[in-house]
DNA sequence: GGGCTAAATGACAATGTTGTCATTGCATGG
DNA sequence: CCATGCAATGACAACATTGTCATTTAGCCC
């Protein structure tokens, strides 16, 4: 492999100008530049990151943990592998910086943490970023010297950490249904052991009460359990609850694209079909369940791809050292995503504030 | 941060003492470890791997690229999120190994490849993995001085690559399906455009007259297009027409999970029960599909995670100077899923060769 | 005790790069 | 024509570690 010195000899330039070329420092005549830059060429000289960053300090890594669980592990009742989109979203932002990433990951021990931390350390990792399979509180060892950002997750020690704005996203879905048209909303949500089932479970009373929904109208259910492999009878023991309701709602807001699925056949086996007789929303936009459904199922999005990518913009700041923003959480509101499991109930009045639907034409992987 | 110097000095032997104790070299008394150790530990020294890659050579990174698609980028139809799974198997066997993954992705452009090769080189990978959203084959761009191995995918250079065994993979299916009884099995395979497609058509075929079936009761048909957002016309066709046969097929071999997923519903439309009256078979193992589904979906797993820890197995072995294999190309295969889609049709002989089924007793989102 | 061997440790160079400071070259103005 | 200043370039040290080789220490046998 070639040294920057083989390619000053070869260029007739001394070892710094080759670097002040490579750096793209100010204060050398454009000739100067070609040659060096044949001569770089010439030998595939890629610059030694090991020795830059000896004698510079920086080494443009940055580390991600992944599948740190919380100190009292309860498994993901909709467990993401969805943090691919993540970690696309921070790498997209890491290179588009000229950061390369570092990836880790504990294999869900907490334990594993330390030492993963004290790896990224020895590669002198410019920042570090935990991410977590769904949203929930951790408690986790800072490194030292080196700016920490969570993400899907928070800590009451004023961490910096970018989180899913689940009470917009929830107030979203709101919306867009009272934008269609829809005056009673039903609610069959996740768990309120899970931070986002408390958080959604609020945005959703607070968001009927905003537009002046009656609330006896609304119903409001929990479908899930913390357990792993929820056999969902909670969720068709709400159904079967809600459908009964002598003024049944006409849109029902599900906790999860898994559990919209399930809430499709359990409906269909009360004799009602979607979109038809009652309309229905998701949370998640997992595509795959979203297109496999017929209909293809509304929802909103759990902006993963983003939250990636705020979390190393996030990061970035801090190894700037440009001010941290007072609020250590950022929220990132994910949109609702238009498929036809939500129509339109009537022409619909246009005044939705909130809600940014977008529509998606088809199937599609990348975020 | 601390240096090696300052350890020294703290434990009041030499550098180069130091650095022996923190290489566990041979040759230094157990009190001195214990006094190099005692220092480490109070200044929380870790080692400098710029400094020591400078002088060692040896960065401890293995680079992995992602989103990686052929030429002629063909959409995946199965479109994996799925090698979050073969990220964390690779993941796993570096950090038992003792490596860093670096990763990065190409966000789906070729063109990329060259950039992100060019990055890793400049951290001096000690290795490279290429990875594809799907089973295909690739033309790439081949670091020079560093070993390469490719996953999911291949080429027609000799390069090494990990692919699954998706012949093996569909013969599991029939042999798994013949020792429940099943002896007319048909066929609703992915586009044979697509690499999978023919292979495990191939080895449906094959499996089928391995076991004696009649070929003439074992419908084959294409259940898929390429093209993103398949509105999955062609599985309803093929399942009509097979239904329709005057000897229907008591058993279904489908293309992906999502194939699967569709298909219960289809058949459910044509007036046929899952299992009761047709059994199912899905292909990925694509774990909240399978779970979502009643009955859940029985299916064969595409190893991702496995296919992941053998890549960077084999890269190791490269990095090490250990002789390849004569055979490039290194099949993965995956077990059969039990679940509840496709149960005993009758008490089964037991003299299943090749089947090794396993049975997951609920949802679980680790591999 | 003297010499010999092996174990334990240290001194010093070398690694590839960038920061600091010095030097060269060239045009400009007096 | 010389002094001045700036643009362009170079010499050299420093970064933190490991490899090489040298030196010290300890143990052992005669």
């Amino acid at each position: 492999m070639a040294t920057i010195f083989d390619v000053a000899q070869l260029a007739g330039v001394s070892i710094k100008t080759v670097s002040r070329v490579v750096n793209r420092e100010a204060s050398i005549r454009p000739e100067t530049i070609e040659k060096v830059k044949r001569a770089i060429e010439m030998l595939g000289y890629e610059p030694h990151r090991g020795a830059r960053l000896m004698r510079s300090g920086k080494s443009g890594l940055i580390g991600l943990i992944t599948g740190v669980l919380s100190g009292s592990d309860l498994p993901a009742t909709s467990a993401g592998l969805s943090d691919l989109h993540l970690l696309r979203g921070a790498q997209q932002a890491c290179s588009a910086a000229g950061k390369t990433l570092l990836m880790a990951d504990t294999a869900g021990e907490t334990s594993g943490v330390e030492s993963l931390l004290r790896t990224f350390i020895s590669h002198r990792v410019e920042g570090v970023i935990y991410t977590a399979a769904y949203h929930q509180q951790v408690v986790l060892p800072r490194p030292k010297d080196t700016p920490l950002v969570l993400v899907n997750c928070f800590d009451l020690a004023g961490t910096p950490a970018v989180v899913p704005d689940d009470g917009l996203g929830q107030a979203r879905v709101v919306d867009h249904l009272v934008g269609l048209g829809h005056r009673r909303i039903g609610y069959v949500g996740i768990h309120e052991g899970m931070v986002a089932g408390r958080l959604r479970k609020a945005a959703f009373i607070e968001a009927c009460r905003h537009h002046g929904l009656d609330a006896a109208l609304c119903p409001i259910r929990i479908g899930s359990t913390l357990e792993r492999g929820d056999p969902f009878t909670l969720l068709a023991g709400a159904l079967e609850d809600i459908t009964r309701l002598p003024l049944r709602p006409t849109a029902l807001c599900l906790g999860n694209d898994v559990m919209a699925l399930h809430a499709m056949r359990l409906l269909d086996s009360l004799g009602l079909r979607v979109p038809q007789d009652i309309a229905l929303m998701g949370y998640d936009d997992d595509a795959k369940i979203c297109e496999a459904t017929r209909p293809r199922l509304s929802t909103v999005e759990l902006p993963y791809f983003e939250m990636g990518r705020a979390a190393v913009l996030r990061l970035l700041d801090a190894i700037a050292g440009r001010p941290a923003p007072a609020e250590p959480w950022q929220r990132v509101a994910g949109d609702v995503v238009v498929r036809d499991s939500a129509p339109a109930l009537e022409p619909p009045p246009s005044d939705s504030t909130r809600a940014r639907p977008r529509r998606r034409a088809s199937y599609s992987t990348a975020p």
